[in-house]
DNA sequence: CGTCAATGGTCTGTCCATGAACCTTTTCCG
DNA sequence: CGGAAAAGGTTCATGGACAGACCATTGACG
């Protein structure tokens, strides 16, 4: 009709895509992760069971055995009664301890490329709104966190939660959530990065040329900030593993 | 411990999003947003059910009530026996005509700002791509098929499929999927645009210059045409809208 | 010190999705 | 012309997820 569809069969490899997976291991997933990225911090306290679980859209049970999963793997604790609750004690694993984390290279790029996409982008978006003083703080704190974090899994926890805090204030859900994707994609592997003081040092600047720009109101500068430290990562990790 | 955790609620209720929805609703939803993007046109056939619904990762029980619904929802005709199969017929609709497809002014901007993330990006990384000769005939002939689009239902869907092959040419799953995303977010308000000669003009230029910039190699100028043509795009519709 | 509210823990019936086997229709090809 | 192949159509047993009601425990607060 319109056109002889060259590279026809193209469009719908690449678009169809498995789309479910279990529920149950979704949300063991989501714990994990959140959990891993810093989303809740050691010795804090999940919501409570009923209004998580709605808060996921999964049924308590499904949640509950969740976190059970968790709670076997030692990422959380659960006391009963009034007070009482799932309590996240996670301390990061030393690198190098535990399976290797080597997974596919293609992923790996996959990932990197994306990063490198969506995390700028949600620079650029956060520094376009208005902030309020709250959230203009908390941005700070959140890159300040990373200067005082002093062994290597405290470092981790607070590089994801500054990224994800600048995701958040982006106000946008979709990049948002593409940001914590991105981030859970890589977790495993930006923790297998030693962490030499200067990489740190280094890493922190970027974070703070990123809040700098932000907190302008300098979109593109805040986006180049952005692009520069993923680039740097991406280096590190790319000469790391492959 | 490490720090006072200051907007502390804000990353759980930022980052823990509803995950699941009906397996059944998610298929027809997918399936239906595929054709409607244009990833299988008028009078092509989808693949058997069989194979179909391995690779939406579905029953097959389960993918044949979506396309049960499609079928009722007029969207695909069905015909038995070998050489049989399910056929696409869907020509789109007029615009004006159906719902208002009014959206929630919150997930519209949400979208916007998501694509022109997300398209720039993936136009940058298919300028970065080593293409090969069929790829980028493929992509010139994605570009011409929108000049040569006649009515408005075709300019839609062959605007979707440039989009689409420019996501796909990325070579980065990640990156196709928010791409597809976007453009299914955006597809009920783009058809909502009255395409006046002048703007599909304009447009198709600028999807010109993408074609030519990612053919070149050149992923900045890639990028540059790219947000250009969000930008343009978006501020048709915000002021269609509101 | 006793009560009660807030929390995790348990049970059960219902419905949806799965996977696999089998049936029916159509057409291509020998 | 007749069979085999390729498609859609049907059925069924199993398990997972859900929703909701109810139980058990514990600490906060009067």
């Amino acid at each position: 009709m319109t056109q002889a569809p060259l590279g026809a069969g193209r469009l719908p490899e690449a678009v169809l895509r498995p789309a479910t997976a279990n529920v149950f291991e979704t949300t063991v997933e989501q714990l994990a992760t959140a959990i891993r990225l810093g989303v809740f911090v050691d010795g804090e306290q999940l919501p409570p069971e009923r209004e998580l679980s709605e808060r996921l859209g999964v049924a308590r049970n499904t949640l509950r055995d969740a976190i059970a999963a968790l709670r076997e793997s030692g990422l959380v604790t659960t006391r009963r009664g009034r007070g009482g609750g799932t309590v996240v004690t996670y301390v990061t694993p030393e690198p190098g301890s535990g399976t290797a984390p080597v997974r596919r290279g293609a992923a790996l790029a996959d990932a990197l490329d994306f990063r490198r996409i969506v995390e700028p982008g949600a620079a650029w978006l956060a520094a376009r709104q208005e902030l309020a003083g709250d959230q203009r703080a908390w941005l700070v704190a959140s890159a300040a966190a990373v200067w005082e974090a002093d062994d290597t899994g405290a470092h981790r926890i607070a590089d994801s939660r500054f990224h994800l805090a600048v995701a958040t204030l982006s106000a946008s859900p979709m990049v948002i959530e593409s940001v914590t994707r991105a981030q859970a994609a890589l977790g495993e592997m930006l923790a297998a990065i030693p962490v030499l003081p200067r990489n740190i040092t280094h890493s922190c600047e970027q974070h703070d040329a990123v809040v700098a720009a932000i907190l302008a109101g300098d979109a593109d500068a805040a986006r180049a900030a952005m692009e520069e430290h993923c680039d740097a990562t991406s280096a590190l990790l790319r000469g790391l593993l492959g």
